[in-house]
DNA sequence: CAGTTATATGCCTGAAGACGTATATATCAA
DNA sequence: TTGATATATACGTCTTCAGGCATATAACTG
């Protein structure tokens, strides 16, 4: 659970899940799309594979990476707890904020 | 979108929504439950709320602070599109899977 | 074998960020 | 006002990590 949101931090490694979603694609696939330096992906792909968000196989020189989604599950189900806040109505979101208006007077302050 | 997942990264931030998710808390009563500092709890907090996370209000000398649902709903949007990987049958996830055994024969490399 | 293509890794540097300590700010109570 | 409580911020330090560049490894071609 820990490292999927560090992974996901990166935004050049989302964007490679983002592209995976489509279809598998090779390194010098991804290097194209992203224009990104080779090493670069490679490096993300690494973090990626390590982190079990893609996997591998070769295809002559070529590395052609796909998406595994098990972690992404683990994701989802992190934010299981959360969605009841605006899940089934606004409800529940209503009762949760209507309660003050938060900003107070607000007589100038520094920053 | 961007700064949602960077703020997620951190445990200590996590740890604080799931304590709101159950109620209000103010900050120290987040110290006492997390165990953390009091300053590394108010920076979290800032953090939080800078993203939209959480909002405070003033209550005596107290700062309680409760959850903003609206960055979660856009990370289960983001979520969204993946989530046809794992959800409504395998079939898709196997059809994207089963296609080769990934592992190459292996002659012993190293790591 | 040598050469080419495709990808991975090593090293360095710079920037972001988390932590701890001290201190500033705000609110209340007397 | 003074003092106590509650929270926020400033500063310095240390670690992590992404980027860039060079180079190593791997697989194909002839």
């Amino acid at each position: 659970m820990e490292p999927v949101f560090d992974v996901l931090a990166e935004p050049s490694r989302r964007a490679i899940l983002q592209l995976l979603l489509r279809s598998e694609r090779s390194v010098g696939d991804l290097e194209r799309t992203l224009k990104r330096p080779q090493p670069s992906i490679s490096k993300h792909l690494r973090v990626l594979r390590e982190a079990g968000l893609v996997e591998s196989r070769t295809e002559a020189q070529k590395r052609v990476y796909r998406l595994r989604p098990e972690p992404l599950v683990e994701l989802d189900r992190w934010l299981e707890p959360f969605r009841c806040l605006w899940e089934a109505r606004l409800d529940a979101l209503e009762r949760h904020l209507d309660r003050m208006p938060i900003e107070p007077k607000k007589k100038g302050s520094k920053r």
